[in-house]
DNA sequence: CCGTTTCGATACACGAACGTATCGGATACA
DNA sequence: TGTATCCGATACGTTCGTGTATCGAAACGG
């Protein structure tokens, strides 16, 4: 579970080949079956390589997902904090509701990884504390981003301060992720994690749709 | 997928009791180790039994998650609708956040043990609609409530009708299961579920903490 | 109580996946 | 281009769990 400080020799090109393409496998295979439904042999076949590759590469199974799960829960937060910097430091909240929206709930098959990531976190306390400090980065972002739009446009609602606000959001994503992984229903989804998130985020007076 | 309908003869006395052992055990199992990566003979060592037994009761260890998913939360749909039944026709929301969010956020395990039935059903169809009719009958009862309270208390917020209001409830409760997930702090979930609760149902001027 | 039925334990054969040890070809660097 | 190194393929042996077939014992009904 730890960052491995064995003996990097070289950094060899084919080596970060290798690993990428069993990182992209294993992305599909999770996706498809569930990570504990799922075999070194499947991805390595996936893959297109032999077993020899993946214990190369990586120790275990908990490894690479782990590393998986870095990689793409990096480059969406990356992405979401583009969106939310989209516009000036006057903050549009209906319009980087829109934006933000539109990348958190884009890839189903991402949703269902990072479901059973959380599932495999939550009983593997080093796993559940690297995932909380991801979201707490993330509600950081919000937060920070909910805080200097303060004046330029509408205030938050009744929760606390704008961290509060920004606990709600996570909050208001998960529980729709939740019926997203039932229904397979995008744009629904979609719908009404804009209205619940302008629910949240505006005061009790406008009704959205 | 489907009831069994196979030659019922005689609803023995000694079966009833293993199968309830079975699940029992069971659902301790899959509490500590998560449905994936159990197997069926560590269910039978937990309950006391040989495999012989489980064959007996169960064609597979999806029927058994599905008896035990169904069992567990047909009890807990129960025990919501006698906390929101509690007091009168006129709906007291703060109480009967108070009465749900007790019920709902009791039991870790169970927490557990319901996501890995998600995680299991989003990639089940049959399982998926399932689940999805199971929470929609939980929305209806909330909604139901919800709207025989109209003008008695407060009146709801910006969401559209109390269906979309019953659909709100879900998902906070859903999101702050994933935070609790993780950090397994009952107290700070409970707290926080009744504060976007209220904000949720309540017209946005009171701060209820 | 006794016969019949049912349930669960035991034994067996099979397959899947694992981890390791070894080896040949590819890769980097001079 | 030669050579030292690295990487991934192959080939084991082993463990673990599965599903079935069979049998003794317990439970039920009269």
């Amino acid at each position: 579970m730890e960052a491995t400080e064995e003996t990097p020799r070289r950094v060899t090109r084919r080596r970060v080949r290798t690993r990428a393409r069993l990182l992209d496998a294993a992305f599909a295979v999770f996706a498809a079956k569930g990570f504990g439904r799922v075999s070194i042999e499947e991805i390595c076949e996936a893959a297109g390589f032999s077993r020899g590759a993946f214990y190369s590469n990586f120790a275990t199974l908990d490894e690479l997902f782990f590393a998986l799960y870095q990689e793409r829960a990096d480059l969406i937060a990356a992405q979401v904090a583009d969106a939310l910097a989209q516009d000036g430091p006057g903050l549009d909240v209906p319009a980087a509701v829109d934006r933000v929206t539109e990348v958190l709930l884009l890839d189903v098959d991402w949703l269902l990884v990072k479901t059973d990531f959380l599932v495999h976190a939550a009983r593997a306390p080093d796993v559940a504390r690297a995932l909380l400090d991801h979201r707490a980065r993330l509600r950081e972002a919000i937060a920070d981003r909910l805080f200097r739009a303060r004046g330029h446009t509408a205030l938050p609602a009744v929760l606390g301060d704008a961290e509060g606000a920004a606990h709600a959001v996570v909050a208001a994503y998960d529980g729709v992720t939740t019926q997203l992984l039932l229904d397979r229903d995008v744009e629904a989804a979609r719908a009404w994690l804009k209205q619940l998130l302008t629910a949240l985020l505006t005061d009790g007076s406008r009704i959205p749709s």
